[in-house]
DNA sequence: GCACGTGTTTGAACGATGTTCAATAAAAAA
DNA sequence: TTTTTTATTGAACATCGTTCAAACACGTGC
């Protein structure tokens, strides 16, 4: 057979191992020799298809951001918001998706903001624009909710927006998250989006 | 009388280099062997103090979470506020003190949340209630704020604006801040407490 | 001064880690 | 079949946190 494709099989089966540990034991517990073993492959056989175990992380962290983004997109109810306050209810439905993927994939979601490149490489773009691509998701009911706020300001608002509920759900999710905090957390998140909104609407657009 | 003495001496000594060696260089470099050539003590010294050196991190951050404290609070200009007005200020003032501390203590205030203890060894409580603290200081000026909230009600909000707070900052210091960026930061800590707390204002003390 | 007991200090040794690379095996080419 | 090229291997290396038997220091009784 090729050895490309030999090497994409290999490549896929040791991205399936290593998100299997995280999820299971979290970041910490990915070891290098135990990778080769689960997958029956030499050590130096993930050297020749990663440089180095950041960038096989990147990978899975870049699997993980990708289905974080799917489900909080996929949470707008309602695609198309006629109104204002099914904007809004979009929105809020982003922030609660958000908070579920992290109670449900805590140690996978937990890798994507706790992992750190070793000495001081740079993070490469597309990792970076998979970052970015969160905040955009924001954005959109943002539109329709505020529509007379100008684009760039609109876009830091999301920002902003996107990281309050993101420390909220940090926070919330370091301690053990019991089925009835979650609800609380819930809660918070609607408070939180809320205030904003409402906030932001009450004053000037300028 | 000399025993117990050096002891404590050699301690101070081993924090004070640690915390050093955190603020230049980030946790991940902090070393046994780099601590006890800079502390010219042997290595096995270090744990005739520390049981670890994840107690000697967490006695760090615990250093590090003792003056942020200091700083947030201290950044109440008034301390005794008359009007809602002069409490609202403090609010945003001790947001304000909270981005500035992580601006200039980057890599010890990110050691704060960065670190995870090995294994899954728990953390002491008076560690946790050290953190606790910081989620106190919010209530303050809340307090004079919403006067009519209950109590148990205005700790969870408390906690929930300091989240909110914390998201923004976390965020925006993982990026490299330009002094420029650090201001936009600062607008958007506005926003969100702003916000939070007009958007609070507006609705029902239930 | 000497021997003994007690507590302290030491740094080589241990086990694990990520990473490398000469040696080997396999495949392709001649 | 022989030669050349490519892929695979896992022992070896450097470094890490951590341990602990041995060396050391110092006070006490003789």
């Amino acid at each position: 057979m090729k050895p490309d494709q030999r090497r994409l099989e290999l490549r896929k089966r040791l991205l399936q191992a290593a998100e299997r540990t995280v999820a299971q034991d979290g970041l910490d517990a990915l070891r290098a020799r135990a990778l080769a073993t689960e997958v029956k492959c030499s050590v130096g056989q993930i050297y020749n298809i990663f440089p180095d175990l950041d960038a096989l992380i990147l990978a899975v962290n870049a699997q993980t951001l990708s289905e974080l983004g799917e489900k909080v997109t996929s949470a707008m109810t309602t695609p198309n918001p006629a109104t204002p306050d099914e904007a809004f209810q979009n929105l809020t439905n982003q922030a609660r998706a958000y908070l579920e993927f992290a109670r449900d994939n805590r140690n996978r979601w937990q890798a994507v903001f706790q992992h750190r490149l070793t000495e001081s490489r740079e993070l490469p773009d597309w990792y970076r624009e998979l970052k970015e691509e969160l905040f955009s998701h924001v954005a959109t009911p943002l539109q329709r909710l505020l529509p007379d706020m100008p684009a760039e300001k609109r876009q830091v608002l999301g920002r902003t927006i996107f990281s309050a509920v993101h420390g909220v759900v940090s926070l919330g999710v370091e301690e053990r998250l019991a089925e009835q905090s979650f609800e609380q957390l819930s809660d918070q998140l609607d408070i939180v989006v809320g205030a904003m909104v409402r906030g932001l609407q009450s004053q000037a657009p300028s």
